[in-house]
RNA sequence: GGGCGCUUAGCUCAGCGGUAGAGCGCCGCCCCGACACGGCGGAGGCCACUGGUUCGAACCCAGUAGCGCCCA
């Protein structure tokens, strides 16, 4: 083995033998207990990102574990179609070649975007194989694959025949750009600056008339109606009469309505009903007709008049401008407010009066927010609850349809002969009116409708798999917080409409990486950092390691190269121990699993009773989803226990008589540590496996079940008592080099058989155990609990030199004891505080009197 | 406007009722037969502020200030 790790050649060796020995499978479990995960299926546009890099990093941490485990651990790969993004980089394409879309047709463009998909939409998969992560590729899904279009064709279908799903003429929002339908939360809202434009429409029938207000002035010339709220008294008389809506010289009704907000504005309202939602409701509460004036392209209509063709933001300064000259422009104010952009293309999105197909929510929320209540289902953390239940209880109808070309499109015949609309699971050939005259909806379904669907489709559904009866539920879902609406509540609602239960019952929420600069990652701010170069330049097991430690609960996660940095060298570190342990494993064989020794020596009884304790630990941990905190106190155990103080413990009994049975449990206390660590760095771990164990591989070996000792007596005493000779030194500018003879205090009875040992290896020094404080004067004493030490201090250092370091620990001592002896001589504390806890209180104070006391003592035996 | 979160060592963050932690950075000493991608030792925090609850609060509650996110 060279000195030095390499994460390069490793990390390229191992993912084809795991895959060829079919690991990723859960077949390689065959009676195990189903566990599985489903991807959050990234767009097949993608490359993968750091958020990609933690949440699967969290994921294969997962289910790498399980698999260990004995479960029959399934991890379901794929991506999605990515409807509007996918079509907008394609488009971009043939742009380039001079073509649209619509140049190419309909069939021809479908084609050109599996093509596409052909040649670049493996490229995040691939990346995924980079990063080390396990999934099962060979139930890889795509949600256009026939299999998962069924599926969506049969929730379609069966949601339009129960009613759920229908189309309606409705205000939806539109992106010009992308020309389609968006639903609600696919519009992201920014405040921006604007203005409040006041218009005054002068009564028909006579002197005045009524102010509205508007941050849009160009939909005026869409008007059918002024509303005014009932009980408003300026409005009282003007209620009924008509106006006479300028520049458009259009008489339109003032009407009362509760959905004005009498505060905001004027506290009248222009009524846009083609352009706005609670225009529309309004409208058509007091039967006004809706005029669109904008088309599809954001364009005045002819219906606008004399501003036909113009853009709707050039519109805006024209109609200000018309208004101003005819004197029907009034006060003009700064007014921010939030503008609605498409969240593909950033473009401001048009409320937009469409016919478009919707979900109809109200009967799918009731059950989905039960299965939280009644704890079948939890989000970790929890919080993420209450914004979810707030979000499912403030839902409008879904919709659906998009005028797109790549996606499932809308199983939905209309017929000319008799204007009947038919749903149905196959190609229809004839309308019921007996005409061949049907015509195919031309939009196709929002691509997260076929993702909702993904943690049963991808099992097989609705063919009655055996997949789809082993692994459905799944176990837990592991995702960002900010898909939590477009995603994990859509998949609930739809598991448990279609499979009649909740798709898992754990929701992993974890928070996003940032950029260094704490904010979000972002390609436009140019501060993305790209995963698969750090995996380049620091191995993907430092990467992964790092996100683990960094990824504490559903927090925000800055990323900082230092962690990876740190990360990689921990992988040099467990490199360099099993280096070490390899020389002294002559005649001694590692088992795979198990092996625990009877009857230790207490260096190895004290680091296999600290094994038993954080792998319990790392459990209990792991199985609340708590994976940084199990990471962080592994990797503490292993380099500040493991190797900083076992390896060295061991290393004097390894040069002994009976050096093979430290060498097994230096081998067995390595090999588990590779176990506990596999699930996020599984490359190293999986090499060293093969130089330690060189036997079958890691990823399918079991996860470590150590057995419990007893603590053996008095070990962070002398552990502390080793720290001290070593600070001693440093103070004192003894070299480590010189070797000093001192005396140990034991208590009667104890073990003392490796101390002498151990000093010596540990501190160079030549300790001799003694019964009682040595009656000579002119030492150093240092304290630990029972124990105490005795550095001579002739020919060392100047004995007064000594003075300071005393008279700090006594002080330090001092401020302890004040502290303890203050809690118990408050009547409260010991009467009310539970009793353990002033038990422990009261020990203290016994031990740092002692301490006190004797460090008192030396103080005066240096005069 | 409503909701959520954050404010802890120079930096980035854990901890969330019983004596303040990590990584990086910093200061000494050391290439000691696993590792200088390292070892040994050390310095460094009125845990944002103000009140309250409690025997006891960084941790619970209320409020204040600043920052961030989501929804309307």
């Amino acid at each position: 083995m060279e000195p030095t790790y390499d994460p390069k050649a490793v990390e390229s060796r191992w993912y084809a033998v795991w895959e060829h020995a079919g690991a990723f499978r859960p077949e390689v479990n065959p009676d195990g207990e189903p566990y599985t995960i489903v991807i959050p299926p990234p767009n097949v546009t993608g490359q993968l990102h750091m958020g990609h890099a933690l949440d699967q990093s969290i994921q294969d941490l997962i289910i790498r574990r399980k698999r260990m485990q004995g479960f029959a651990a399934l991890w379901v790969p794929g991506s999605d179609h990515a409807g509007i993004a996918t079509q907008n980089v394609v488009e971009r394409e043939l742009a380039a070649e001079g073509l649209t879309r619509h140049d190419l047709g309909r069939e021809e463009f479908i084609e050109r975007v599996w093509d596409w998909k052909a040649r670049l939409g493996n490229r995040i998969t691939q990346q995924i194989r980079r990063m080390g992560f396990s999934p099962d590729w060979s139930r890889e899904r795509f949600t256009l694959d026939d299999g998962l279009s069924a599926a969506v064709r049969k929730v379609f279908v069966s949601l339009y025949d129960e009613g759920i799903i229908y189309r309606g003429e409705r205000i939806i929002n539109w992106c010009p750009r992308c020309m389609t339908a968006l639903s609600d939360i696919e519009v992201e809202h920014e405040d921006e600056s604007g203005e409040l434009v006041h218009i005054t429409y002068p009564f028909t029938d006579g002197d005045g008339g009524v102010t509205v207000a508007t941050t849009r002035a160009e939909t005026m010339l869409g008007d059918t109606g002024v509303a005014v709220h009932p009980d408003d008294e300026r409005y009282r008389d003007a209620i009924g009469k008509t106006v006479r809506l300028p520049l458009m010289n259009r008489d339109i009704p003032i009407v009362a309505d509760d959905a004005v907000d009498a505060a905001f504005g004027t506290g009248a309202v222009k009524v846009t009903p083609a352009h706005d939602p609670l225009d529309f409701e309004i409208a058509e509460r007091h039967g006004l007709p809706a005029i669109k004036v904008l088309d599809e392209t954001a364009v005045v209509t002819e219906a606008g008049g004399q501003f036909a063709g113009l853009d709707r933001f050039v519109a805006r300064k024209a109609v200000k401008e018309a208004l101003s000259e005819i004197g029907a422009l009034g006060l003009v104010e700064d007014h921010p407010h939030s503008v609605g952009h498409c969240y593909r293309c950033g473009t401001v999105v048009e409320p937009f009066l469409s016919r478009q197909w919707f979900v109809k929510v109200d009967p799918l929320v009731g059950p989905s927010i039960d299965v939280f209540k009644d704890g079948t289902m939890q989000f970790v953390p929890k919080r993420w609850e209450n914004s979810y239940f707030h979000w499912m209880e403030n839902l409008r109808d879904w919709c659906i349809s998009r005028q797109i070309w790549w996606g499932h499109r809308i199983p939905a015949w209309y017929c000319d002969s008799c204007g009947e609309t038919v749903v149905s699971m196959d190609d229809p050939q004839l309308c019921a009116c007996g005409s061949e005259d049907l015509r195919q909806d031309p939009d196709v379904l929002d691509t997260w409708f076929s993702s909702a669907l993904w943690p049963f489709s991808t099992l097989g559904w609705p063919e009655e798999t055996e997949d789809l009866a082993r692994f459905y539920p799944n176990s837990v879902l592991v995702t960002g917080y900010d898909i939590i609406y477009f995603w994990v509540a859509r998949m609930i609602k739809m598991g448990i409409h279609f499979m009649g239960r909740a798709p898992y019952p754990d929701v992993v929420i974890h928070g996003l990486v940032r950029a260094p600069d704490g904010r979000k990652m972002s390609k436009s701010l140019g501060n993305t950092v790209d995963p698969l170069e750090v995996a380049e330049e620091y191995g993907a097991d430092a990467l992964r390691l790092a996100l683990i430690q960094a990824a504490a609960a559903g927090h925000e996660v800055p990323f900082q190269i230092e962690w990876v940095d740190a990360a990689r060298r921990f992988g040099n570190k467990l490199w360099n121990a099993v280096r070490f342990v390899l020389p002294h494993l002559k005649g001694v064989t590692i088992p795979a699993a198990g092996g625990y020794p009877t009857n230790p020596r207490p260096e190895s009884a004290w680091i296999l009773h600290r094994l038993q304790v954080v792998t319990a630990r790392v459990d209990e941990l792991l199985d609340e989803y708590k994976m940084a905190e199990a990471y962080n106190l592994l990797y503490s155990f292993a380099w500040s226990e493991v190797f900083d103080w076992y390896l060295e413990m061991a290393k004097s009994p390894l040069r002994g008589e009976d050096r093979e049975e430290t060498a097994l449990v230096v081998g067995i206390v390595v090999r588990d540590i590779l176990k506990l660590f596999h699930p996020v760095i599984p490359y190293v771990t999986e090499e060293l496996w093969g130089e330690l164990i060189g036997e079958g591989l890691l990823i399918t070996a079991s996860w470590p079940e150590p057995l419990a000792y007893p603590e053996p007596e008095h070990m962070s005493e002398v552990q502390e008592l080793i720290v001290g000779i070593r600070r001693f030194r440093a103070e004192h500018h003894v070299s480590p080099k010189t070797p000093i003879n001192i005396s140990v205090t034991s208590p009667a009875g104890a073990d003392t058989s490796w101390w002498g040992e151990q000093f010596r290896a540990l501190a160079n020094v030549d300790a001799t155990v003694v019964a009682a404080a040595p009656e000579a004067k002119g030492h150093s004493r240092l304290v630990a609990g029972p124990l105490q030490a005795f550095i001579p201090l002739a020919g060392l250092v100047d004995v007064a030199a000594e003075r300071p370091r005393l008279e700090k620990a006594v002080a330090e001592a001092q401020a302890v004891l004040a502290a303890s002896q203050r809690k118990l001589a408050n009547e409260s504390f010991v009467a009310k505080a539970p009793s353990e806890v002033v038990e422990k209180e009261r020990a203290k104070v016994a031990e740092t009197e002692m301490k006190v006391s004797k460090l008192q003592a030396q103080l005066e035996e240096l005069g």
